[in-house]
DNA sequence: CACATTTGACCTTT
DNA sequence: AAAGGTCAAATGTG
């Protein structure tokens, strides 16, 4: 138990120095023409990024209150613990319902990802940003597709228990619903807002022929660009009905750092939209299979916790990338390749924010 | 060989 | 009890 602490402690400072460097960046942000909307969205990040710290140290205290009502309650007799056999298993069982609370307290959020293909098969689109672990998948009862699930390739690594699940949607096949379980405790994309930043300038630059492109704007950016204006954006009038039917109790996040308590009961909703919002558009979809398959996607983040929705419809940008497709599900920090070709974010990005303690 | 996915069993939630 | 979610052994893949 005591290990685990450590680890929890670890994670904890990793998280909260995730913040950290995302209010850097913020702060940055502030003194350059960036868009509202990315300024906007990095301090939605932020938020979500401290509230999984506070569940986290509310847990913390928790369980250590836990520790030490039992301390008290029944001193420390030798016969305390079952025989040995069991031991084991009651521990592992109470590992694992401690999982369960863990997650389901996580921030929980979902959007439609719009899959166009070119003539070819239609896959899932599994390419993120981050890197998935399939671990299941299931029939679901109304569905004509089986619903998948992931969790963070480095679970067993850095302990990032952020999961999602991925459904086709039975009315439009090239919709996928994702929904997304907990923050990355894993630091593997913490700078996607520059990169979005940079589509979005890119975005702006081409609206504007006269603004000479920098140099470093090349072929893989004009693609880009192209497949951003080729881009459907999905319908907006739909409200996920799902998001009533299932999801309407089930998950609560504090809205404001209330210090004391473990928060469970007050819903805020634009907290769990955006906690990875920006860490979504997918750099690669480019199919190994079919190599004609071209597909970008647009979605939507609807919110789960049942409140009004206010601007909970945040679209955000999809790329193509001309790399190589990489196997299968992973396409790990595409976009870094961004970051580091425009050089004009300068040294002082400091990219030890991704210290990995 | 070290990863990934598949898949039936198992567990939790409703 | 049924549905949803996860585990873990078997299997696949580079």
């Amino acid at each position: 138990m005591d290990s685990g602490n450590d680890e929890d402690l670890k994670q904890l400072l990793r998280v909260l120095a995730q913040g950290q460097e995302q209010t850097r960046q913020l702060e940055a942000r502030l003194d350059q023409p960036s868009t509202a909307q990315v300024c906007k969205s990095l301090a939605q990040q932020i938020e979500s990024t401290f509230q999984t710290a506070i569940s986290m140290m509310a847990e913390g205290l928790q369980h250590q209150q836990q520790q030490q009502l039992a301390h008290t309650d029944s001193p420390p007799s030798a016969g305390d613990s079952p025989c040995s056999d069991g031991s084991d298993r009651v521990f592992k069982d109470h590992e694992r319902m401690e999982m369960y609370k863990k997650r389901k307290s996580m921030p929980r959020w979902s959007k439609q990802v719009r899959v166009c293909s070119g003539g070819g098969a239609i896959k899932e689109p599994l390419v993120d940003g981050y890197t998935w672990r399939k671990y299941g998948q299931k029939d679901i009862l109304g569905s004509k597709h089986q619903r998948s699930y992931y969790r963070c390739t480095h679970r067993n690594t850095k302990g990032c228990l952020a999961t999602k699940q991925v459904q086709r949607s039975d009315e439009d096949l090239s919709i996928f619903d994702i929904t997304y379980r907990g923050a990355h405790t894993c630091t593997e994309r913490h700078d996607i807002v520059q990169a979005e930043e940079n589509l979005q300038q890119q975005n702006v630059e081409a609206d504007q022929p006269n603004h000479d492109p920098p140099q470093q704007l090349q072929q893989q950016d004009q693609q880009l660009l192209q497949s951003l204006r080729a881009e459907l954006p999905v319908e907006t009038g739909d409200t996920n009905p799902e998001a009533q039917t299932r999801g309407s109790s089930s998950f609560s996040f504090p809205s404001t750092p209330a210090i004391s308590g473990v928060p469970h009961d007050t819903v805020s909703s634009q907290s769990t939209l955006n906690n990875n919002s920006m860490a979504d558009f997918s750099p690669t979809f480019v199919s190994e299979l079919e190599p004609d398959y071209f597909s970008l996607s647009r979605y939507r983040i609807s919110n789960y916790g049942g409140g009004p929705e206010l601007g909970a419809q945040q679209t955000e940008h999809a790329e193509a990338s001309p790399r190589a497709a990489t196997s299968m599900a992973n396409s790990p920090m595409v976009d870094m390749d961004y970051l580091m070709r425009q050089g004009e974010y300068g040294p002082d990005f400091p990219f030890d924010g991704a210290n990995f303690f």
